[in-house]
This record gives structure tokens, sequence and C-alpha cells, in this order.
DNA sequence: TACCGTTATATTTGCCCGAACATAACGAAG
DNA sequence: CTTCGTTATGTTCGGGCAAATATAACGGTA
């Protein structure tokens, strides 16, 4: 393979990795990143915001997900204190982690493949 | 992760898989499948009919790999007995080999991690 | 009870990418 | 020198999907 390639190293591996259900995209690394960000601020609109994705998208990721699995993976309450809010469910702390590990191994399996390039 | 996912196994890892350089995109499932039918049939317009492609299309991948690469990979002469055609060059002959293999260790990643979802 | 920031949802707008269409050149063969 | 199937390339068209916009409901708080 190394003769097909520069010597500079131009060419890598890439790729994109998801779970999927009968029906949708379940899980991708987009819908992750949402995840941790809802994790982190406690706010789908906040979440959306600091990843310059409109509501509307990050909500519809966030329903998407809650419907097709089998406990929710984010609980939302309209009203309240400050508005509201959204939490990670235990699924889906469970899922972030998961998912997040599979990621990584598939990075690592990227990783391996473009330095098969040039061997 | 066996807790998230229903009885069934209705859900798999899955996920997409190239080879990109500095500017664009240079070779993926769906450029590999379009070199081996050029390898089978001997023409760029025959490959492109039999996957449901339009020529132009087949055309432009082609081209985009052609110009990628440190040599073409498709070889292709316009006129001539039967109009012409195209072939692979020993470069694409080695490509196709090489990323139908690279493309066989993901599909294996993928069955892994679906198994791992289950566990 | 007015306010606020959020969740929740429908509708409209816009744009990009691919599909379709069109045209030219090539070169052996008859 | 016409025909034929292919390579080669430009341009136009349309549909689908993302973005933008709009609106309602929710429920603590002051």
């Amino acid at each position: 393979m190394h003769e097909l390639f520069a010597e500079n190293q131009a060419f890598r591996a890439n790729g994109r990795l998801w779970i999927e259900g009968p029906a949708d995209r379940f899980l991708g690394i987009g819908r992750l990143e949402l995840l941790e960000h809802i994790q982190a601020t406690g706010s789908i609109s906040k979440a959306a915001k600091t990843m310059g994705m409109s509501y509307k998208k990050a909500w519809d990721l966030v329903s998407s997900m809650n419907t097709q699995a089998r406990q929710p993976l984010v609980g939302a309450q309209a009203g309240g204190a400050h508005g509201g809010g959204a939490a990670l469910t235990p699924a889906g702390a469970q899922a972030v982690a998961e998912f997040r590990a599979m990621q990584e191994r598939f990075e690592a399996f990227l990783a391996a493949e473009t330095a098969r390039l040039y061997q």
C-alpha cells in the first residue's frame, strides 16, 4: 500500500460510527456530544447553543433517542425555577459512557489502519 | 449496555469507512465497488450502468481518484474498436485489494461491537 | 398575575447536492 | 467518410433536508 501514497503521509483512514435501531439511527458522535453537553449544562437549549445547533434540532435528536431507547436517556421539565431544564437519566449516563468507549475503540482502529497505509 | 437494548437485538453498530487525502475523500465503499465493476466490465459506462449510477457521476469519481493518487487507478481510452474502454492500472488493482481488506477488517470490528452491545 | 427561560411543536424558507440533460471528441471498422 | 459506443465535460433542474421562524405551554418566583 505504501507505494500508493505520498511520502508525507497525507492520506489517512477516517470514518463514522453509530448505533442504529430498526427504524432509525439511534446514537452517533453528534448525538453523543449533545448528551455530554446536556450532562454538563443541565439544559437542552444551553447544550444546543454551545454546539452552534438550533434548539429544534437538538430537541428532535433527544426525542429520537428517547423514543427509541427502552428507557429515556434524557429527562426534562418545562417551567419552574429557571424555566426548567434537562438531565441525563441513569440510562442516558450509561449510554454516554458506553458509546464514548466504543468511539474510542473506533478511533484506535482508524489510527491502526492509517499506520498500515504506510507500513 | 445490555440493559439499554431490547432482548431481540434490534440495535447494531454500523458505520462508514474511507481513506481521505488533504483535499477530498479518496476511496470509500462506493468508489471501491465502482473500481471493482470497472475491473469486471472493462468500461466506466458499463460499470455505472450495472450500479444504477449515471456515467457522469462515475466519471467524476474516477477523475477524483486519478488526480489524487500518485499514479492513476484507472486507465481509459476514448474511441477505437468498440468505442474505447477502461481498465484498472496495477496501482488500481492494488488499491482495490488493500481497501477491500480494510473494509473487511472494519466489518469485523462492527460485528464485534454489535456483539458487545448484548454481552 | 405578570414575568422569565425553558421545553415542546408546527410551518415556512432557503439552499445545496445530486440527477438529468446536452454536447463534443475520440478512433477503429466497414 | 459515416457509424458506433465509449470517454470527457458543461449546464440546467428539482427535491429533499437543514435552517430559520413562529407560537404555545409550562411552572416557579417576585
